[in-house]
DNA sequence: CAGATGACTTGTG
DNA sequence: GCACAAGCCATCT
């Protein structure tokens, strides 16, 4: 059917270098998700919080859904919520794919939840030491 | 321009 | 401990 575009989140013509008042948000997210160790798991919240806007973690849900568009993949698989729950699996290529990638990193996934968690919890903020 | 939606989080009942 | 509601901000209709 006739939908010529307009899938994506704005596509950048100007990017970032001209207006940064809303792609410098999702280029922040994506640092970040980049950033992630492997093997290890991180929140929304926790990145919000690192960029500030921790009472908007939905916004962060909303780069990881840009990421699909982003040029270098971003490992969304790492970013899970506050649970521990793949809750973003479903966006995924495939609803599999974020647990078999979560795997490959050698987190283990229970029940679409990474087991202990917790532990393989990574902040950004300590990371990054702010 | 206004209303609705969303890969969330926190608080109250 | 679970269920419902509010808050947040950017994007979409």
């Amino acid at each position: 059917m006739p939908k010529p575009s307009s899938k994506l989140p704005k596509q950048p013509t100007n990017a970032v270098k001209s207006e940064p008042k809303t792609y410098t948000f999702f280029e922040d997210v994506w640092a970040v998700t980049r950033q992630i160790p492997k093997g290890r798991v991180t929140t929304y919240g926790a990145i919000a919080n690192y960029l500030g806007t921790k009472l908007s973690a939905r916004m962060v849900g909303w780069a990881m859904n840009a990421a699909h568009t982003a040029k270098p993949k971003i490992p969304a698989q790492r970013v899970v919520n506050r649970n521990g729950m793949l809750t973003g699996k479903m966006h995924f290529k495939t609803p599999t794919l974020m647990q078999e990638l979560l795997e490959k990193d050698g987190v283990a996934v229970e029940n679409d939840t990474v087991v202990e968690f917790k532990k393989l919890f990574w902040d950004p903020a300590l990371a990054l030491a702010i």
